[in-house]
DNA sequence: GATATATACTTGATATGTTAAGTAAATATT
DNA sequence: AATATTTACTTAACATATCAAGTATATATC
């Protein structure tokens, strides 16, 4: 049997660990979905809270047809809205409404305990380099 | 804006990598999905290269529905095959068939590079926390 | 030993996201 | 300026995996 390569084992452990809790996240389907809860987050963060429907899927690694299906349930729900762009005709941005921030911060409390259960924040201190690393690797949030 | 706890960056970002390169291996489609390379993987590791369902599930970070769903053609094609459990008419197992090793030791080899350039090896080094750490979680690969 | 509960697996209905193909607008090429 | 290419987005058809419910067997409890 050949050597396991490192690189192809922390894949398989990440994926796992991500497959099984973002089921987890959904799971408790009171609230939004992982991804959409996700999208909240990305576009609270970007400038003017919108974002190009194409950089939103650059963000969440998804396509753009992903972006477009999960997006328009969202939006007929109320927690982003659509606003085209000025300058070029092809673009159109999705913009978090305030009834998305709101959904957001109380997803993100409420949400705490799962995340710090997952990665202790104790644990997650020794791994200074693995943030670094997802940054340098490029499109990570910093 | 509340400020971001490093546990939830940390999964959004491995989200990220994990979805968007899960893709790109899946593009490649005149191979194996990623979850069926991984099926063949645990298998071609167990003890007897074989594996009771549950186990697998647990293993992918999958449900034992979606375990079901995903061997029913790989059984088809004949990469793994079913065998009965003697002690306990519940369980059926799942062995990697001769063919199925050969596909793996193939898409091993032919995958390498592409998981070497996701977490290239010198980088990965200075993560020996976070291999310990995935181990230290559960349900890991050694 | 009968009944209740738990475990392993499967299946129908459904959710989520992909690929391939298309539309429309912007940019590059001649 | 006309044509070709690229970019942003959408949609139909499909793949993958979920949940809820069901079957069958094993284990626990009374």
């Amino acid at each position: 049997m050949t050597s396991i390569k490192p690189s192809l084992k922390l894949f398989i452990n990440l994926s796992r660990i991500i497959t099984e809790n973002s089921r987890r996240f959904n799971g408790g389907l009171d609230g939004i979905g992982f991804n959409e809860f996700v999208i909240l987050f990305h576009l609270n963060q970007a400038e003017g809270s919108k974002m190009r429907r194409i950089d939103l899927a650059e963000k969440m690694g998804l396509t753009a047809s992903g972006v477009t299906r999960i997006l328009a349930p969202m939006e007929k729900i109320g927690l982003v809205k659509r606003e085209a762009s000025v300058g070029d005709a092809r673009v159109s941005f999705v913009a978090i409404t305030a009834s998305g921030q709101r959904n957001l911060k109380e997803t993100l409390a409420h949400t705490e305990p799962f995340f710090e259960e997952i990665f202790p924040s104790e644990k997650i201190k020794k791994l200074a380099g693995l943030s670094d690393l997802l940054i340098e690797l490029g499109g990570s949030v910093k």
